[in-house]
DNA sequence: CCCGGAACTTAGCATAATCCAT
DNA sequence: ATGGATTATGCTAAGTTCCGGG
C-alpha cells in the first residue's frame, strides 16, 4: 500500500541518444532557439506555445549577454570569498563580550554539564582572521584496517549447480558478501546481481578458479543460501552471549578504538569522526546505480594517504607494511584519506561533527544564510524583473533561481552516465516538468539519493509561460530544461549579489527561515510535551519543504493499527464508565445528557471487537507468560507448571470473557469495588479523557512523521540557535531536542545565544 | 573557459543502544 | 528483569562547490 519512496528509473525507456549526446542536442537547440527568441515580456500563454519558427534573433541582445557574462568575474576574484565573512566575524565580537557575561553567571549557579574532553576551547570566542590555515599542529595514531578474512568453515560452501564449491579464500569473500545480502532487496536486483557476479567471477580467474574443477559460469546455478545461513547462525549466536560476555566484547572493542578516537589539533585533544577504513564489501549504490553490486575492495596501509604535522610521529604500522604516503597540508581538514575503486574519488577520514573546525565551519554556514537576508529582496526582485528580460540565458537564470529560492531545489550538477540518473534544478529535463494552465505545474524527478520529487504546485504566471518556452519543440523529451545552464553559471551570477552566495545557501536561508516563522506562531503554553509536539510539527515543515524523506518501517502499519486500537479500548472504557454512574443513578442522564450522548456512539459490534481483542491478547499472555515462567524454572532446576495451572489462568480469562458476553446483551457493568460513587468515577473518565487526548495526538504525529524524516533539517539545516533560543524562551528542556551528540556538535549554539537572538 | 580532481556537506538506511510497558 | 518498540548513532553514498591546469 505504501508508494516506494526511492525510485528505481523506469526500465530503461531510455533514448538511443546517450546523456551526453542530449545534452550535446539541447544545445545545438539553444542557438536555434535564439533564433526564435525574442520574448516579449506580455507574450500571452496561448502566443507562446503557438509561436513556430520564430524570428531571428536580435544580434544586439546577444551581445549584450556576452559582455554582461565577460564583465561579472572581473569584479572579484575567487579567493575573496574570506571578505564577507570577515564582517561577519566582526559581528560577533560584539556579541561575545555579552556571551561571556552570560557565561559566567551560568557558572557561578554551578551548572555542572557533562564533562568536556578538549578542555573547553571556545573557538567562538575567540577570533580568528585568515581561516584558508586550519591548524598548525596536527598528530594523530591513523585508522583502524577491516579485520583480515577468516574463511569459511569447510562444511560451509557455495553449490553450483547443485554441488559444493570449493573457493579460494579471496572469491569465498566476496562471495560470501553476496550471501549475507540475501535477505535485502539488493539481490533481486538484476544489476546488483550482474556487476557482482562479474566481480566476482573476476576474482575466482585472478585466483586460480575453483579448487574442485568446477566450472562457474552461469549465475543462475550459484546458490549462496547455505553461507547465508550460516551468517545467520552466527548472528543469532552472538545475540544469545550472556550479558557478561557481551560487555566484555565492547569493552575490547573500545580499548582496540581508544587510540583512534582522539587526536591532537593545535595541543587541544579532538575527537575524529570516522576512522575505522571502510570494510570491503559489496557497492550499495541508490536508486538505479549502474554500478551497484559491484566489489568495493579492501583498503592497505599503502593506499592510505595520512596527513599531519611535520613533527608529528607517524602511526607505526606492522612489520613489512607502510602507508602510501604522509603529507602535512594544513589547508585541508582531513587526517586520512584512500582512494575507492567504486568512481575512483576520494574517502577521507575526518575530524567529528563536535570539533572545532566543523563547528567553525557550521557556523559560518549559518552566517552566510542570515547574511543573505540582506539581499534576498533584492534577488527576489531582480529575478522576478528577468524573467521577462529578452535574453534566454537570463530567463533561464531567473527561474532556476525562482526554483531554488521558492521550491528549496538543490543546485543539480551534470551527473556522468555511470551514476544514478537523478537531477537537480540546473539538470531537470524536459519530461521533469509537466504544466497544466493557467499556472500549476507538476515536478516529478528522482533528487539526490533517487528520492522522488513530486510536487503539484502553482507558479508565478511569468515562471509559468518561461517553462513553457524552455520546453517548446523541437524540445523533446531527454532534452535539459535548462540547456544554457550549469551550477557553475548560477554560481557566479549569484555571486554579484553577494560574496559567497551558492545555490545550496538559499536551501539553508529558507529552512532557517521556516523554522523561524514556524516557531514565531507557537504559543508559550501548555505543557513541554504539547510544546515539543509543536516544535516538531515546525521541523516537519522544513523537512517537507527540503523533501527530506525516509522509508516506511516495516512495521509502522501495525504499529499504527495498534496505536488506534488502544485509543478505541481506552474510549470503550469510558463508556463502560459512564453507564456504571448510570447503573448507580439513572438520575445522572437528565442531569448531563450531552455527557452520555456518547453511549449511543459504540455499536455492539465495535464492543464486540474490542472484547474479542483483549481476551485474545489476554490469552496470548498467558501462554507467554507460561513459556517464560517454564524457562525459568527449567534454568533454575524448578518444578515446572503443568498443563493445569495454564489451564487455571485461562479459565479466569475464560470467566472475564463470559462477563464481557454477559455486559453485551444486559448493558450491565459488574463493578469490581463495592462502595465506588458519581464523582470516584467522574475522576476516572477525566484521566481516560485526557490518556485518549495524549495518545490520538501521538497517533497523528507518527502518522504524519511515517514518510518524513526530520533530522536531515535539524542536523543541516536549521540553524541551531533557533531551537537553543526556543528552549530558553519555552522552558523546554534543550535534551528534549538536541540529543547528546547533537548538543556537542552545536555547543557553540548552546553556549552562545541568549533569549533575544534571532535568524 | 572547461574539465576533472579535491574537499567538504548533505543524505537515508542499518543497526546498536535505550526506552518503556509488562 | 524482559523483550519489543523507538530513538540515536555509525556508516557510507551522493550531492555541491572550489580550484588549478590545459
Amino acid at each position: 500500500m505504501t508508494t516506494e519512496k526511492r525510485q528505481y528509473s523506469s526500465d530503461e525507456e531510455d533514448t538511443p541518444l546517450s546523456r551526453t549526446s542530449k545534452r550535446r542536442r539541447a544545445a545545438q537547440l539553444d542557438e536555434e532557439d535564439d533564433d526564435t527568441g525574442e520574448f516579449d515580456s506580455d507574450t500571452a500563454l496561448s502566443q507562446v506555445s503557438e509561436t513556430p519558427n520564430g524570428r531571428t534573433p536580435e544580434l544586439e541582445e546577444e551581445k549584450t549577454t556576452r559582455i554582461e557574462v565577460k564583465s561579472e568575474p572581473t569584479k572579484k576574484p575567487r579567493k575573496k570569498q574570506a571578505t564577507g565573512l570577515n564582517k561577519v566575524k566582526k559581528e560577533t565580537s560584539t556579541r561575545k563580550t555579552k556571551t561571556s557575561k552570560s557565561k559566567i553567571k551560568k557558572e557561578e549557579e554551578g551548572v555542572g554539564e557533562e564533562e568536556e574532553e578538549d578542555g573547553g576551547y571556545k573557538w567562538w570566542e575567540a577570533e580568528k582572521e585568515d581561516d584558508s590555515v586550519k591548524w598548525t599542529t596536527l598528530k594523530h595514531n591513523g585508522v583502524i584496517f577491516p579485520p583480515p578474512y577468516e574463511p569459511l568453515p569447510s562444511h560451509v560452501k557455495l553449490y553450483y549447480d547443485g554441488k559444493p564449491v570449493d573457493l579460494p579464500a579471496k572469491a569465498e569473500e566476496v562471495a560470501g558478501f553476496y550471501a549475507a545480502l540475501l535477505g535485502s532487496d539488493h539481490t533481486k536486483n538484476p544489476v546488483f546481481q550482474k556487476n557482482f557476479f562479474n566481480d566476482f567471477l573476476e576474482v575466482l580467474r585472478e585466483c586460480g578458479g575453483t579448487q574442485n574443477n568446477i566450472e562457474i559460469k552461469d549465475f543462475n546455478k550459484c546458490d549462496f543460501t547455505k553461507i547465508f545461513e550460516y551468517f545467520e547462525l552466527q548472528k543469532e549466536q552472538r545475540k544469545q552471549l550472556s550479558s557478561q560476555e557481551k560487555k566484555q566484547l565492547r569493552l575490547e572493542r573500545e580499548k582496540l578504538e581508544e587510540p583512534y578516537k582522539f587526536c591532537e589539533l593545535d595541543g587541544r585533544k579532538e575527537q575524529v569522526g570516522n576512522f575505522r577504513i571502510e570494510p570491503p564489501g559489496l557497492f550499495r549504490g541508490r536508486g538505479a546505480h549502474p554500478k551497484t553490486g559491484k566489489l568495493k575492495r579492501r583498503v592497505y596501509p599503502e593506499d592510505v594517504v595520512l596527513n599531519l604535522d611535520k613533527d608529528a610521529p607517524i602511526p607505526p604500522l606492522p612489520e613489512g607494511q607502510k602507508w602510501g604516503e604522509i603529507r602535512h597540508d594544513n589547508t585541508v581538514q582531513w587526517l586520512a584519506m584512500w582512494r575507492e575503486n567504486i568512481s575512483n574519488s576520494f574517502k577521507y577520514v575526518r575530524f567529528a561533527a563536535n570539533s572545532s573546525l566543523n563547528g567553525q565551519s557550521d557556523y559560518k554556514k549559518f552566517e552566510k544564510a542570515r547574511q543573505l537576508k540582506d539581499h534576498i529582496d533584492a534577488i527576489r526582485k531582480d529575478y522576478t524583473k528577468n524573467l521577462k528580460n529578452k535574453v534566454m540565458l537570463e530567463r533561464q537564470k531567473s527561474v532556476a533561481i525562482y526554483l531554488i529560492d521558492v521550491f528549496a531545489l538543490r543546485a543539480g550538477g551534470e551527473k556522468s552516465e555511470d551514476e544514478a540518473d537523478t537531477v537537480g534544478c540546473c539538470s531537470l529535463r524536459y519530461e521533469h516538468v509537466t504544466l497544466n494552465p493557467p499556472n500549476t505545474v507538476i515536478f516529478d524527478f528522482l533528487g539526490k539519493d533517487s528520492i522522488r520529487y513530486y510536487q503539484e504546485v502553482e507558479v508565478d504566471k511569468q515562471v509559468f509561460k518561461n517553462l513553457a518556452i524552455f520546453k517548446r519543440p523541437p524540445k523533446q523529451p531527454g532534452d535539459q530544461l535548462f540547456d544554457r545552464l550549469d551550477p557553475s553559471i548560477l554560481n557566479k551570477h549569484l555571486q554579484h549579489y553577494m560574496p559567497g552566495l551558492t545555490a545550496k545557501v538559499f536551501r539553508t536561508y529558507n529552512a532557517s527561515k521556516t523554522m523561524q516563522d514556524q516557531l514565531d506562531l507557537i504559543p508559550n503554553e501548555g505543557t513541554v510535551a504539547e510544546k515539543l509536539l509543536k516544535y516538531n510539527a515546525a521541523n516537519r515543515t522544513v523537512a517537507i519543504l527540503c523533501n527530506h524523506q525516509r522509508s516506511v518501517t516495516k512495521n509502522h502499519a501495525q504499529s499504527v493499527q495498534k496505536a488506534s486500537d488502544k485509543i478505541k479500548e481506552l474510549e470503550w472504557q469510558k463508556i463502560r464508565l459512564k453507564r456504571a454512574i448510570l447503573q448507580l443513578d439513572e438520575s445522572e442522564l437528565k442531569k448531563r445528557p450531552k455527557y452520555f450522548e456518547e453511549l449511543d456512539d459504540l455499536t455492539k459490534e465495535d464492543e464486540a471487537s474490542i472484547h474479542k481483542r483483549i481476551i485474545e491478547r489476554e490469552i496470548e499472555k498467558c501462554h507467554k507468560k507460561f513459556a517464560r515462567e517454564n524457562d525459568k524454572r527449567k534454568f533454575e532446576g524448578q518444578e515446572l507448571l503443568t498443563e493445569s495451572d495454564l489451564k487455571e489462568w485461562l479459565d479466569k480469562v475464560e470467566e472475564t470473557r463470559r462477563n464481557y458476553e454477559e455486559e453485551l446483551e444486559t448493558r450491565e457493568i459488574k463493578l469490581k469495588s463495592a462502595n465506588t460513587t458519581v464523582e470516584k468515577l467522574d475522576k476516572q473518565i477525566e484521566k481516560l479523557d485526557q490518556r485518549i487526548q495524549v495518545s490520538a495526538i501521538q497517533l497523528r504525529d507518527k502518522e504524519e512523521n511515517s514518510q518524513v524524516s526530520l533530522g536531515t533539517s535539524k542536523i543541516n539545516y536549521i540553524d541551531p540557535r533557533l531551537s537553543v533560543v526556543f528552549c530558553k524562551k519555552y522552558g523546554v528542556p534543550i535534551e528534549k531536542i538536541f540529543t547528546k551528540s547533537l548538543r556537542e556538535k552545536f555547543k557553540w549554539a548552546v553556549e552562545s545565544v541568549d533569549e533575544t537572538w534571532r535568524f
